[in-house]
DNA sequence: TGGCATTACCTAGACGATCTAGGTAATGGC
DNA sequence: GCCATTACCTAGATCGTCTAGGTAATGCCA
């Protein structure tokens, strides 16, 4: 009974586009590279489906905030490098203040006495 | 061109029902009340509409994490007073398991050097 | 008496985002 | 020759929040 069919990371919904862009911040990467820093960053307690990467880095490109090139991943292979754009890094502060808001809020309801 | 139409609280995604339960861990309560609570802890850092409000009672209905029943508010009105049950009880722990997870990892990202 | 803010609940449809589950293609180890 | 890995792409299902409407009762105030 207790394990309902529910949306693995329903969580990350709204995250995603911080998450990448901070990724981004720290220079010009890969989707496959950004969704393998951020799990292993977080000790897979973060896993990142490439269903919703690669959607999510369209939106990012479609609004702005990164920029994407063809070129080559560090092993050599074909790779669409994306990088931070201005906008993205204003938006980056604006989600990281956004986020700290929020998670500050659910932890004061959460951990309440 | 700063102000994308975004949804004004991707965020709460897959929270509310954790806020929710952990309101009602807290004694017997109607929703009205329920969210007013949220606002009100958070300073208004997270709003609870009621478009997503009464939804999401529902839901923890359906799946057994709160039972309701009509009764009246402290200010005398007609009102629906939710209870947890037990099996409320065990979810909300586990959603506080979860967003622990899931808000370390995601600061482990966003605040990284 | 009328008007209005507040309390309290309800709901249809729009919208947005993740996930499932498939696919392509090239590399390199065994 | 086979298979894991790297790296990208996408359609459709699914789920949850929000918008924007609605009902109804109470109590204040002019």
């Amino acid at each position: 009974m207790a394990g309902s069919p529910k949306s693995p990371n329903a969580l990350l919904h709204g995250a995603l586009d911080a998450l990448i862009l901070k990724v981004l911040s720290r220079g010009p990467s890969h989707g496959y590279a950004v969704a393998r820093f951020i799990e292993e960053a977080t000790g897979d307690a973060l896993l990142v489906e490439e269903g919703s990467l690669y959607p999510a880095l369209y939106r990012l490109e479609r609004r702005g905030w990164v920029e994407a090139e063809w070129g080559t991943s560090e092993l050599g292979r074909r790779a669409k490098l994306y990088r931070l754009t201005a906008a993205g890094r204003t938006q980056l502060d604006q989600e990281v203040a956004t986020w700290r808001q929020f998670s500050t809020g659910v932890s004061k309801v959460l951990f309440a006495s």
